[in-house]
DNA sequence: CGGAATCCTCTTCGATACTG
DNA sequence: CAGTATCGAAGAGGATTCCG
């Protein structure tokens, strides 16, 4: 059992499952779709891989992860939000948005374009789940998909599983700008660093919904 | 220098400041007006002193917390929420509220009628500065008084400094479920476990912006 | 090969004692 | 009252090895 605060309050009952080194950021790499193990190993240099097991077992226990079997040749086994990490959106959203008022990262720090995606995300916890049209979102080279099934957002990584009904590709730095709100869409269109495939119309309601921000 | 996780993510930079043991627990109990440092080793059982100078000075530099001096003789000094320490109250709102929905507190854990407090006080981050109105509030034998002044909700532990507009008295149990969604308001007012002492309107006005359950 | 337990070193934490 | 100094215990990081 891992150590406890011991205090009735909300906040140190919450910390005392999320408190501990990594176990947000797990979260947060979840947030962007289910993720092996090898692959949060990844994502997460310095973790140290039993330490990783230890968190997962402990966040499997506590309904906030889940293990799924990836669909494909392989069975592999992956692990994705469970109903507590669902319900975590919030929390990670204001952490995000907390910590984007922070001073400028210093240089030497990893720089992961899914990182700003996941912003985004958080950003439209509940109104994003209304956008029902599978959209392919590209940025930087990366590429993950969403669609909204009117509860919450899906999203995974990689190209969309059919034919998206929309497909958004930015440059990795104006898409960055974006979400901090340093350039608006008009910008970044008519410059060419940021490409919309499919209706106009639901590119704009993508960016209505994610609040990006428009011409002034 | 604390230890980093050196990721440009918004989140990784925030838990880079506030992910270490006990750093956010200070900062819940200055939500609650300003601390003195024993008052904060009281408040968190376990935490050792030199920990706690420690994190207070980290903290400090980050600008979430800052030192103050308490009015009145002595010239005490005392720690209160600094500039992004304010800005933490979503991320502190979403905790709670997450920790809210975990299985009942395990027993053994310390139970503070301030917790509850703080708990509807995160609530209403934004609607509650509105409410003008000094008001003290009791709940089982713990006393506070807050006031909105359109921008934020100043809070303090204690008696109100003046006479207090709106005063409400509330035994510790039927405040916890209130502040859960257990109980409605009628019932505790009709039970004689809540008292509005001032103008009645007051007292609903705050009820309806701090989001107490009303009768069905 | 991906998933995880082991071992060892280093850092952080918690408790007590001590000081301005 | 507000911290600093110290030290044993617990936790984290890294490499290696083991399991399927």
């Amino acid at each position: 059992m891992a150590r406890s605060y011991e205090q009735g309050c909300h906040i140190a009952r919450a910390l005392d499952v999320l408190g501990e080194r990594w176990t947000l950021l797990i979260a947060r790499e979840l947030v962007a779709g289910s993720r092996r193990y090898s692959d949060l190993l990844e994502a997460l240099p310095g973790i140290g891989t039993s330490l990783l097991a230890a968190r997962l077992k402990h966040l499997e226990q506590h309904r906030v992860v889940r293990q799924v079997t990836l669909p494909g040749p392989g069975r592999t086994a992956a692990y994705a939000l469970g109903e507590r990490g669902e319900a975590l959106m919030p929390v990670l959203a204001a952490l995000s948005e907390w910590g984007g008022g922070l001073p400028d990262t210093p240089p030497g720090y990893a720089d992961n374009p899914v990182w700003s995606i996941i912003a985004l995300r958080l950003r439209a916890c509940a109104e994003a789940a209304s956008f029902g049209i599978l959209t392919e979102l590209t940025v930087g080279g990366t590429t993950v998909w969403l669609q909204g099934d009117g509860e919450r957002v899906r999203m995974e990584t990689g190209p969309a599983p059919t034919n998206p009904g929309l497909r958004l590709t930015c440059a990795k730095d104006t898409f960055y700008a974006l979400v901090k709100g340093r350039a608006t869409v008009e910008d970044a269109l008519s410059s060419g660093q940021l490409a919309i495939d499919g209706e106009a119309a639901d590119g704009q309601h993508f960016f209505d919904l994610f609040r990006l921000p428009r011409a002034a």
